[in-house]
DNA sequence: AAATATTATGACATCGATGTCAGCTAGTGT
DNA sequence: ACACTAGCTGACATCGATGTCATAATATTT
């Protein structure tokens, strides 16, 4: 049987004959200590089992030593086991919180729980679109911010990784190819920036090659969606011979599509993904796409973060990492 | 610009001219209050923007009203966003722990971090041999627990789908369709629980189809390790007509490596996978598999943990959830 | 040896909310 | 009119750790 009452810095005064400040410099290495009377507390901190107590350190210090990981509910990845190893590297540990972006009511709540908890830094995966860096910032009081995955803006604290030229990088394979019915299979561009901005980024490649009637067709992200996507554009009688999907999900449903309609890949439709799923390159036709690693991105983010808390004067900027191009199966020159 | 100060019960109390007792009792609904005072307070917590603090609360009651949720570094996916909303309701947040399951040491001491933030109770993804529920709750100090998809044991709070149901009802439906030759693509079975549980399920089911000499390769629920088991199987010259994959992903890999030895699915080899990963049903050999939703299941784990903190004699017990038989394209009869 | 500097320690207050308990006001009963 | 409730409010202590500041103990200087 363990004891139930919780050990104090008291217990471990009144056990070591010292006083409870003592104590407290023993726990914190603080240096005007005797080395006689460090090792009597160690001592009696090792036979009590003493573990200082976080929530009264940190009504006492006002900070919690911990992070808060915010996501808006948007099915984007949250690598929440990396941003948690980088984060106990820094000495925090990490609370999670999901809001629902379409509510500012639940917005305002949350962010006043987290300033209640007395969270000392916040990452946003925010690629939503309903919420911008200044609507967050107004709710966090000060609080050191970081966002993942954003609005592309110089000006904000984040980690992204460069979407724009991920999608260029794509899209000129498949020219290079000798493609000029390209299509795009976007995800909902209205409300997801990732989305926008890839939209965005196929558009301006294909105008800078020329083709202005470029068709895109709003996906969600999904397998299904996708696969929904390539029977409207078939619907259509839109003429293609490549596909730019926004992501791996959204690809693989397309793929799945084209091969019920009796379509080939990379035969007959060239299709090109982006994130590099997990399962991308086990597939039938593997995936040519655009490699963004979640857990680098999350790391990041932390480490930022980490920088941020450590010194409040380190640079406010938009940290850009670079996705790498992977060329598989799913592209070929156009059918002649 | 927002003032810094945070906004205390003495602030309000200073504002509305009554005692910080008071503020109190009208934050938490308490009965004696006049209703003109009561109405005092209230104006005055909404001009200040009041927000109590919750660090302080937890001091004081000695609980933080949120909730751990540990996972133990074994690519178990965290359906954390479901666990979230399912505490929000229970008005709980979330604390993460990632922990190395290897190392007795980061055991003890990210334990020692819970109970020191005071977490009010603790769900803990497991399916990791390396850890028993005793050792566990040893560090917990009497906090409520529930384990995810941890060992078989009516005596241990937890929440878990029928593995045993899972594997026998494929293994089953490929006796059923014919097959004889069935090899088993297992998990990492010497420290993942349910590895060890899928394959135990497997050489039951056969044995009791009177088969002893079926063959298990050990993979690592990786499509890489699946692709790497069949290379394995054929260079041993093992025969066989079907495989059970301890997951989708190994399966994928799995059917990969077949395609690539000139192996069809499910003409020459049937393949029966576990999970129902999102991918699954969109490959061009849609995977008869066993359904395990993971937010149910962790909605589930909240849930349970919520019963126990409020009432302490909620019974300790294993909770199981079905898994879903779902059958597509990667089975038919062995060839003639 | 006296004066001064340095090191080591503890008493007390504080962080913000709330439990305990006492006191005050108004209302009821006789 | 007096005693007695019931309802409302506040003073004070408390949760556990630590900052402030005073003081005791020791070392250093002259």
């Amino acid at each position: 049987m363990k004891k139930k009452s919780k050990v104090t810095i008291y217990d471990v005064a009144r056990h070591s004959g010292l006083s409870p400040k003592t104590v407290s410099r023993v726990i914190n290495g603080s240096d005007n200590v005797a080395q006689t009377t460090r090792e009597k507390v160690e001592r009696s901190i090792r036979h009590l089992n003493f573990t200082p107590n976080l929530v009264a350190r940190g009504l006492r210090a006002e900070k919690s030593k911990s992070l808060g990981i915010v996501t808006l509910n948007a099915f984007h990845p949250v690598p929440i086991q990396a941003m948690d190893a980088e984060a106990n590297r820094l000495d925090y540990t990490l609370a999670f919180y999901s809001i629902d972006p379409r509510s500012e009511d639940n917005l305002t709540q949350k962010f006043n729980t987290i300033r209640a908890q007395m969270i000392d830094g916040i990452a946003v995966i925010t690629p939503h679109s309903f919420i911008t860096y200044e609507q967050i910032k107004a709710h966090t009081d000060g609080i050191p911010l970081v966002l993942l995955n954003s609005h592309l803006n110089p000006n904000i604290p984040s980690v992204i990784y460069d979407q724009i030229y991920g999608i260029q990088t794509v899209t000129e394979h498949l020219l290079e190819l000798g493609h000029r019915n390209i299509c795009h299979i976007a995800g909902t561009i209205d409300t997801r920036i990732d989305a926008e901005l890839r939209h965005h980024a196929f558009v301006e490649t294909m105008l800078s090659h020329g083709i202005s009637d470029a068709v895109t067709v709003e996906g969600e992200f999904t397998a299904q969606s996708g696969y929904d996507a390539v029977g409207k554009l078939l619907d259509k009688g839109v003429k293609f011979t490549a596909l730019v999907c926004v992501n791996d999900d959204t690809a693989l449903g397309a793929i799945q599509r084209l091969r019920v309609e009796g379509l080939s890949v990379p035969d007959d439709v060239s299709v090109v993904g982006f994130d590099d799923s997990l399962y991308s390159r086990f597939l039938h036709t593997p995936i040519t796409t655009i490699r963004q690693d979640f857990n680098v991105l999350g790391r990041s983010a932390i480490r930022y973060l980490g920088e941020l808390l450590e010194s409040p004067n380190t640079a406010i900027e938009q940290r850009i990492l670079k996705p790498e191009f992977i060329i598989r199966d799913s592209t070929a020159p156009p059918p002649v």
